[in-house]
DNA sequence: AATTTGACAGCGA
DNA sequence: GTCGCTGCCAAAT
């Protein structure tokens, strides 16, 4: 396993409920915050047995991915939505409110 | 090694 | 706000 990927889905793994976080900030937690394109890769690369959050990593606009990752936009929205993410009208998430928060990393581990 | 693909991001019109 | 072009990285062929 390559250490891109492994901090990747490192990263994804610990993304808190009711959080959604962008390609781009994964890609820089992971040290290369110019890797969001490596980062989506890597999330259609992401094996299931690890159980990744992907539905909670988005776009910077809060908009969702294609169908067929989850086998249907209402299927990640109604999944976000569970979790307590905010959706505007536009059927988009609320970024400035559920955009996940790299500090949390401390408190995560802190709290587990 | 070179080419093509991909669940992105930033800038300009 | 939306569309098009460009830049970046990693993997597969």
């Amino acid at each position: 396993m390559n250490s891109f990927r492994k901090k990747v889905y490192h990263t994804v793994s610990l993304l808190p409920r009711g959080r959604v976080a962008t390609y781009g900030q994964i890609a820089s937690l992971c040290g290369n915050p110019l890797a969001a394109r490596a980062v989506g890769w890597a999330m259609r690369n992401a094996p299931a047995f690890l159980d990744l959050p992907c539905h909670r990593v988005v776009n910077k606009n809060g908009s969702l991915a294609p169908a067929y990752a989850f086998g249907g936009e209402h299927i990640q929205r109604g999944m976000l939505i569970d979790e307590g993410i905010l959706f505007k009208d536009n059927g988009r998430i609320d970024m400035k409110s559920c955009l996940w928060i790299p500090e949390d990393l401390a408190v995560s581990e802190e709290q587990g």
